[in-house]
DNA sequence: TCTGGGGTCCTGTTCCGC
DNA sequence: TCTGGCGGAACAGGACCC
């Protein structure tokens, strides 16, 4: 039955910083930066029992902790981490499908001894690299998803669909990926609850509150079913680069400024990739949280930062923000074809 | 006490050409 | 020539994820 498995390493972050600095195990760890409106990027466990958690903002996180110790993020080092566990993964299966840096999908199809191979991989992950990680075994991706979260840190949870609708039925609908705090709130005021109440809820009533799609696909999360099918080589439709100023800029020059600077880092990253794309969005937020986008999408896919800059700046001077701005950033995007990425081995021919 | 940066996908609206 | 309907592309916003 088990057809997928969800490797997750525990803490990523923060475990790579306490392999660097072991001096600091058994700390409260932060991974954060600096800055006055800096957010943690992960949290050892010894900082998550003061009630610290990812994406909370720094300054919350120093007063639940002042002991805590700060670690500014090193991302060099969080992809070489990464390389050796994935290198790793795909010793031990064919198909793989990598999440971010510190996650994957792995097709258990063919393996003679699946459970027996994933205790393998996390002992060669732990010997090569210092680095825990919870497994979770499922019948597709959803369920090894939330198994693989069920005991973390260290987990190894194999699930049937049946067990994971019984093990979790009291649980939140919002355990369940997909399922966010949005929805976690319209389904409380529906009444709804647990999971056990969303599966039962007629799928009539998910449809009238939430729509033809999004309705059926809320219940069928909830009764965990879902798809086993692994995507394995994925292709980024955008990229962009953005920043969060320590304090609001008013002042339309400076604004100016920042987005051709971030204009030219975003295209030096594309001319890197030989990447090159036809539509060029700002993204504008206000001192009041508000969020604006505008695109335009121009002749010729391009990388030049001229251009780039250019099409922003006319972006920009049109929408004339009205408030001060806490957030700057450009995106390019609708790629031409064929262009290669860094990791693809295996491309698509264009036509 | 406010809320990062880098993404994906979906939905509703508007515009344009046939 | 005018109007109407339709479909696709582009755009804006929102929810969500790591």
């Amino acid at each position: 039955m088990a057809a997928i498995a969800h490797l997750d390493v525990d803490a990523f972050y923060a475990s790579v910083e306490l392999q660097r600095r072991p001096q600091l195990r058994g700390l409260p760890v932060i991974v954060s930066g600096s800055g006055p409106r800096a957010v943690v990027t992960t949290a050892s466990y010894e900082a998550r029992r003061f009630g610290i958690g990812s994406a909370m903002p720094t300054a919350r996180a120093r007063r639940l902790c002042p002991e805590a110790v700060l670690v500014a993020p090193d991302f060099a080092a969080y992809r070489e981490a990464s390389q050796a566990v994935m290198a790793l993964v795909r010793r031990a299966v064919q198909r793989v499908e990598v999440v971010g840096l510190d996650e994957a999908y792995l097709d258990l199809e063919g393996l003679v001894a699946p459970r027996a191979a994933m205790r393998r991989l996390v002992g060669d992950v732990r010997a090569a690299t210092g680095l825990d990680c919870s497994i979770g075994i499922g019948p597709n991706r959803l369920v090894a998803k939330v198994a693989s979260d069920a005991e973390k840190p260290r987990g190894f949870v194999v699930l049937t669909r049946e067990q994971a609708c019984a093990r979790f039925a009291e649980h939140a609908p919002g355990l369940v990926p997909g399922i966010g705090p949005k929805t976690v709130a319209r389904l409380q005021r529906l009444g709804i609850t647990t999971l056990r109440a969303l599966a039962a809820t007629p799928v009539d009533t998910l449809v009238a509150a939430f729509g033809a799609r999004h309705g059926p696909e809320l219940q069928r999360r909830a009764s965990f079913r879902g798809s086993a099918e692994l995507t394995l080589v994925r292709t980024a439709v955008s990229e962009s680069r953005e920043t969060t100023f320590d304090a609001d800029i008013a002042d339309a020059a400076r604004l100016e400024a920042i987005l051709s600077d971030l204009a030219g880092q975003l295209c030096e990253r594309l001319a890197r990739q030989d990447r090159r794309g036809r539509n060029v969005a700002i993204k504008v937020r206000l001192d009041d949280f508000t969020t604006v986008t505008r695109a335009r999408t121009i002749a010729a896919a391009t990388n030049d930062p001229a251009v780039v800059g250019e099409v922003a700046l006319g972006l920009l001077r049109e929408y004339a923000p009205a408030r001060p701005v806490r957030l700057l950033g450009v995106r390019v995007a609708a790629f031409e074809a064929g262009a290669a990425q860094p990791d693809d081995d295996q491309l698509a021919l264009p036509l």
